[in-house]
DNA sequence: CCTACCGATCGGTAGG
DNA sequence: CCTACCGATCGGTAGG
């Protein structure tokens, strides 16, 4: 293995490692010190990679969006049909909310709710994102919509902001109130939203 | 004034400015040094309000408890009819969300989603307010159902949890991507759940 | 990638 | 309510 290759490697382990902090109790949470020890190395060890804790965040950023796209989208892509693909997303994404292994949770989530209020890269690369999601699932919904498999009376970016909204706060509750069947609720009501 | 009255003045200053901070950065942010420079006290003072960060973090979330009682629930309790009621409730939820003097935005919605994943009695509490609302809007949603205001066939647990939903993804983008028109939309989709 | 260090700030205490 | 202080941790730097 090259030595950049295995560089890589050691900073996907970090920040994996910072991903399931973040998941947790969010990027502001995230400091070097605790990630330090949470990798086993030391802090001027990641100053020499990130250059900066903000630095650290926006890579943390950029690791969870990937893990996002690699675990949600992709995994959709192959289904026959727009609402079908549609659908399939929304499966991926509750098993990606609902695994608590390999860091679980939603970073993402948690991250834009935080920094919503606050000014900076951080926060501008967290607004960028959301609007990359929003894109995504307005190309897909719009695409039921002209299939025929949704019907022409709603209204796309309603339709969208709906599915953000439930499944945002079937997270909320899945882990504030421990309820067992939010999921469940998201999924049917997002069902019968697009029928 | 009595002597007490004018310590609880004090400690009602200092809990509006922890407000404002939690409003816009949330609970964990919330220190004690900063809190001291922005309300004007020693941190020493605060410690002998408070006793510890943990109990000002709890003083904070009832202070914010308080708030969201009287300016959202209390001036709907006039309304006549359930409906009516419930709908006058968005509307000062709505304006409350949006108030940036103040204090604005939402302390407790960002201090709940902040907690959802930790453990003690911060988070314990945060819990507790979140099921006495849901019970608050159950009850109205089962008023208007009951006087024939909303129809017999929504499962009224769906439906606050769409209003909820709805709300806390309205405050979310309004706050990230500065959508003007985002709150206008949470209420007509909330209008149309319970036509 | 490391050890060793910097000034600033953290929650909290002593003593008044 | 205050000043003055504690040990721990923060982000970051020097030097290797």
């Amino acid at each position: 293995m090259s030595k950049t290759a295995r560089g890589q490697r050691s900073v996907d382990a970090v920040l994996d490692a910072a991903l399931e902090q973040v998941s947790r109790e969010g990027l502001d949470s995230l400091t070097i010190g605790q990630l330090a020890t949470a990798s086993g190395m030391s802090k001027a060890g990641l100053f020499a990679h990130f250059g900066s804790r903000e630095n650290l965040q926006l890579a943390t950023i950029e690791r969870a969006r990937t893990r996002f796209v690699n675990l949600v989208i992709v995994p959709s892509l192959g289904a026959s049909g727009p609402r079908v693909r549609l659908l399939k997303m929304i499966d991926n994404w509750i098993r990606y909310l609902t695994n608590l292994d390999d860091a679980g949770g939603c970073p993402l989530g948690l991250s834009q709710i935080e920094f919503a209020r606050r000014q900076g890269p951080v926060s501008t690369r967290l607004a960028e994102v959301q609007r990359e999601l929003d894109a995504l699932l307005l190309s897909m919904v719009v695409a039921a919509v002209e299939a025929g498999e949704i019907s022409k009376n709603v209204n796309p970016v309603d339709v969208i902001f709906q599915i953000e909204a439930i499944m945002s706060h079937a997270l909320f509750r899945g882990q504030l109130l421990s309820e067992p069947d939010v999921y469940t609720r998201a999924k049917t009501l997002i069902v019968s939203l697009i029928a």
